[in-house]
Order: C-alpha cells, then sequence, then structure tokens
DNA sequence: AATAATGAATAAAACGCTTGCATCTCTATC
DNA sequence: GATAGAGATGCAAGCGTTTTATTCATTATT
C-alpha cells in the first residue's frame, strides 16, 4: 500500500531553504512573512503539490474546524432545511460538517454526541424535537460549545434556535375557531415535549380565548408519516370534527389524500392547516395551508450563532425565537 | 478558556502503574494482554472518564475512521435515500460522515474533495448525476479509495454503483409506445451525461424498436423543481404528445399539477412515468407511476463497497448495477 | 536444570503540524 | 555611529496517540 501522504511540510520547508514555521506562517496567512519569501515558498508548495494535513494541523493547534451536526432523520425535508441553512454559513465560515442521524436504540444521541466529541470537532449543532436527559447532562459536562436548533428545551441554560410553537399554533387554531366548533389537534408522539407540551397548550389556549369546548376526543396522537395520515383519515371523519391542525406536514398531506379518496372537498367539507410549510404542501391538490416556519434562517441562525461561540466573540441573546407567519393557501377558507 | 481534554492516555497509564503502551492496547482490544491488567487499566478508564482523542489516533495510526460523502443537495429526497443506506451501513462499520455538499459554483466539487483529502478520510463517496473532468483527475490522483454512486461514467477505472438508466428508460418508454404515438421526454439539462446520453438513449431505442418516429419537438429540457413542472405542462399541451417519460420525480409533480391545473384527466388524456419512486409519487393523486430505483440499496452497497476498499479485501466486481422495477400506478392504463 | 519458546509489558520514535520564545537583521532615531 | 525597536526567521517543545523494536517474565521442552 502506498503512502497516503508524500509531501510535508518538511519537505517544503527544505526545498524552499527556510524552516518549517516559515512555511506553516505562509500557510496560514500569517503576516509576518517577508512578501519575498513567502512568494518562494508559494512556488514550493505549488510545485511540490503540498496539501497540509487537517489532522496534524488539528493536534498541534486543537481546532479542527469541523462541526458536528445530529440530527433524527436526512429524509425528512424539515430537517433537510435545517441542514442547507447550517451548511451555507459553515461553508461561509470554512467549517466542515461531520453529520450524524440519532435515531433508532435509546441513547443514541449521547453516543452519538460522544463519538464527535472524541473527533475533537469545534462545536455541535443537535437538532431534534426531543432531547434526553442523558444527552442534557453531556452538554452541560462539556466545554464544545453546543446549540440546539428547531429542539425545545425549558430551561434556557444551552444556546438555542427556535420557533414559538405555542404562538404559532394558537394564531392557526384561532384562525379555524372562527368558523368551527370541533377542531382536531393532530401530532405526533406526544411523549415528545413539543407535542405534549407546547402545541397542547397553543391548542387549549385558542379554544379557551374562543369559547370552544376541549376533549380529547379531538386529540389525534400519530406519526409523521404519509400512510399514519391516510389511515388517520377515517378516525377523523367518525370524530365529527370539521377542521383541523396537523403538527407535521407529511402527516397532513396524508390526511388530506385520505379524506379526499373518501370523497372529502376542501376545504368546504374540512379545513387543514399543517405545521410547516414545506415543499409537500406545494405538491398536493388543493395546496395545504401551513405555518410558515423560517427553516433555512434557524439552521443559518444556529450555525452563525455556533460560530460566535467557537470564536468567545460576545453573544447577545443566546436563546433566539424566529418569527413565523401564516400562508394561507388551498385548505382554509 | 478551559481545556479541551483533561484527560490523557498518559494519565490513565500513571494512574493504572504501565505504560500508555498498555492502555492503547486495551483502549484497542489488542489480546496481548493479561485479564488483570486488562481489567485494572479499564477501571481507571473508567474512573478517569477517560475519552480517547481520535485526532491524536487519527495522525498516529493514519486512519480516521471517518469518510467523505459529496452530494450535490440533501434537499433532494433522492439523494436523501440514498445518504440513508451510506449512513446505515457507515455507522454498521463504526465509520463517521463528513458531509458537504457541491453545487454552486464551478470547480466547488474539485475543491470540496481535496479538503476531504486534507481531512485524511479514509474514503470518499461521491453522488451526483454529474462528474467534471477535473474531479475525475482528481481522483485517478489519489490513494485514498473513491466510490461513485448514482453516477453515470463512461469508463469504469472509478469504483461505482448505478443503474442501468437507459435500460429502466428503454422499458417505461416501451411500455408507454404500445398505446401512444408521441411520447416526450421530459428532463432535467442535457448537458448532464445522464440526461443527454443515457436517458437520449434508451429513449430513441424504444421509439425504434416500437417504430415511434423521433422528434426533438417531444424533447423537453428542464429543472428538476416543482415550479418548473408546473410551467411545463403548458408546452406539454401544446406538442400534442399523449405520454411522457420525466426524468425526476418532483419535476413529474409539477407537470401531474400542471396538467390537472389545466383541466387533464390523467391517466385519460396522458399518461406519465416518473424516475425515481420516491415518496413524492405517492403524496399526489393519482399516485405517479413510476420507475422504482433501490436507492437506499445504492446508498448501502456503495458504502459496503467502500469498507472493502478501505480494509484491502478482495473485490469481484467494482461497477455495480443494481436492479430495477417498474411501479405501475395511477397514471398509467 | 538449562534452554527455547511464548506471552506481556515497556521505551521511545514516529505522525505532521502549530506556536512561544529566542535570535537575527534591518531601518529609524538621536 | 551606537541603540532601540520592529520585522523576519529559526528552534524546538509540544499535541495525544500508535507501533516497532526491545526487554522482561513465564511456561514448556528436553
Amino acid at each position: 500500500m502506498m503512502e497516503k501522504q508524500s509531501v510535508t511540510i518538511y519537505d517544503v520547508a527544505e526545498q524552499a531553504g527556510v524552516s518549517m514555521a516559515t512555511v506553516s506562517r505562509v500557510v496560514n496567512g500569517n503576516p509576518n512573512v517577508k512578501a519575498a519569501t513567502r512568494k518562494k515558498v508559494m512556488k514550493v508548495i505549488e510545485d511540490l503539490d503540498y496539501r497540509p494535513n487537517a489532522v496534524a494541523r488539528g493536534l498541534a493547534s486543537k481546532r479542527t474546524t469541523t462541526v458536528g451536526v445530529i440530527l433524527p432523520d436526512i429524509n425528512n425535508a424539515f430537517f433537510a432545511s435545517l441542514s442547507t441553512g447550517i451548511n451555507d454559513i459553515a461553508l461561509m465560515y470554512h467549517y466542515d460538517i461531520l453529520l450524524a442521524t440519532a435515531e433508532g436504540e435509546k441513547d443514541r444521541d449521547v453516543s452519538v454526541f460522544q463519538s464527535m466529541l472524541a473527533k475533537q470537532v469545534d462545536g455541535i449543532i443537535y437538532l431534534g424535537n426531543e432531547i434526553s436527559l442523558a444527552l442534557r447532562q453531556e452538554i452541560e459536562r462539556t466545554n464544545t460549545p453546543v446549540v440546539l436548533a428547531g429542539t425545545q428545551l425549558e430551561d434556557t441554560s444551552c444556546a438555542s434556535v427556535n420557533i414559538d410553537h405555542e404562538a404559532a399554533v394558537y394564531d392557526a387554531v384561532s384562525y379555524l375557531a372562527e368558523r368551527h366548533e370541533k377542531i382536531a389537534l393532530i401530532t405526533g408522539p406526544l411523549t415528545e415535549y413539543i407535542n405534549g407540551h407546547d402545541l397542547l397548550l397553543g391548542y387549549k389556549k385558542a379554544l379557551k380565548d374562543h369559547e370552544r369546548a376541549y376533549s380529547e376526543a379531538y386529540i389525534f396522537e400519530s406519526h409523521y408519516t404519509l400512510k399514519a395520515g391516510e389511515q388517520l383519515a377515517e378516525r377523523l371523519h367518525n370524530s365529527g370534527v370539521t377542521a383541523a391542525f396537523v403538527a407535521d406536514d407529511l402527516l397532513a398531506v396524508g390526511i388530506l389524500n385520505g379524506l379526499q379518496d373518501q370523497g372529502y372537498h376542501l376545504p368546504e367539507d374540512m379545513e387543514l392547516i399543517s405545521a410547516d410549510n414545506t415543499i409537500y404542501t406545494d405538491m398536493v391538490r388543493p395546496k395545504i395551508s401551513s405555518i410558515q416556519h423560517p427553516l433555512y434562517d434557524i439552521g443559518a441562525v444556529a450555525m452563525r450563532l455556533l460560530t460566535k461561540m467557537m470564536h468567545n466573540e460576545e453573544i447577545e441573546d443566546k436563546n433566539i425565537i424566529l418569527p413565523y407567519s401564516l400562508r394561507f393557501k388551498g385548505t382554509t377558507k
């Protein structure tokens, strides 16, 4: 097996007749190098096609210019959008991204997190609805900066970028409550904090403020899949609700299709508002009215915040809430 | 600023009363350690909460247990599916993933590739329709194993995992040709090899074998977006074609919607077959008939192939073609 | 009981770079 | 023309591991 790396900083130094230190300075853009020397070294670097070894660099400097990104599932358009925001800003600041998914068995998130620390990433962004207690403790423990993006958290000790789910749901349900008595709340597992807490709170508050009755029969717990939505349509039909807020776009599409397959016409027979205004909501007819969360921005802002933390810059507010808006399209009147 | 890493292998060695080498052996599961010693060392590791520094490890061992994955766009469900396959197998073999996107300015792919080599990844998987000449040369040049996944290539010098686009299109168009005279081929930029070469070839061959006339007027060059599809619908209408093969699912959804918005009924007024059978095709009504490419498998097989290359295992065939099938759903008769 | 063979452990040299400190070379100042 | 800075450069000590060659301890062999 051939050598992985043929030419090192030492070779360059020798060939250029300078010390390694000087080559290092040139490579790192340190101003303390005479222009002539710099030029000479650059020439040799070019000739030898020298490429600095980032691992050696990382060991010596204790910085890897790599950030870890942990998310539940790349296939979910929600997280894919967030990632794009992260990616663009990371690129801008010359950070690479070590990506890992944290779904599946319990405590997977912790082991992923630890493995990233072992790789000496300069910072970590954690995406996901849920965050386990064990992981939270790991975060407390490390000196490596961590930003939570799109993850609801009671306490504000950890930096985070978020949207105000509760308020968004409140607005959406309020809008529906103007014309409807029975309004469903359709979410993913209620064990997830965001579902069981934020959404439920916003939902109840809206009902109360508009003097609509709350009933557990109007709460539908499901999963974030197309099929789950299609299957839910019948239960929804039987429940007698005439409007619904759906906490996930994919789920909403499934419900829309399920209802239409049963002969429903929307928005006449049922009004629907979904959660994330991903591209899914524009792929169906009618297009699904939705809360518009600035997904890309969440990622971008989170990454920007992380760079500040990594560079020890001053931070005004480490718990950022981004604004949302409502997009009224085809499933609302 | 506090230390990033507090406890090193040296601390463990000292506390356990053995040499660093022994600790290293314990950590790496080397059998040349007496059971009693191993136990003693493990205890200290536990007590001190020692975590090996992967960067130092990488420098010393010249292996980083990290693979680079380069793709055009995470938001595209096609690549997201591939990534999932890669991710699962990478996890299985304990590799981490350094992810980067290679879209945007020219030669971005090359700089991304080089940056991954600089980080000393053990291998690289490149996903994408297109591969530039410059990048191909880089691949030739390095000793780091590279696998192309879902990337069509004339020569077979580089390891690859693929589907037979030409044959798939041939089958799809042949199916349509049984009932239609004028069949459209709708693709992304024809400058991309897969579009301008494979698809066109399969398409023409199918027409010829079924004695259907070929006309440039039936070739539609577009982009992989929803909007592009919607806009294309009218041109399609005017062209007089009664069936179409669409090279991208998102595009196909756009076309379906555009046609329906114009009052078309599918499959009566137009038959449609799309390319990747992603979840998009099941989100609309009627569901879109599609070629089913084993996307997850491509990623998984590519990653498995890469592990073999990285471990210098024997490889029977480094250019793998995976089978496809046709899924007839709602947009075909 | 002496020797060979095996198994465990150590010492120390890489790995390729950064960086603090020391040294040297200028030019500006008086 | 001597001296102080400032600007360039070099030296060498790390950074935290792995790994090779070596030594030491132990058991098996005759």
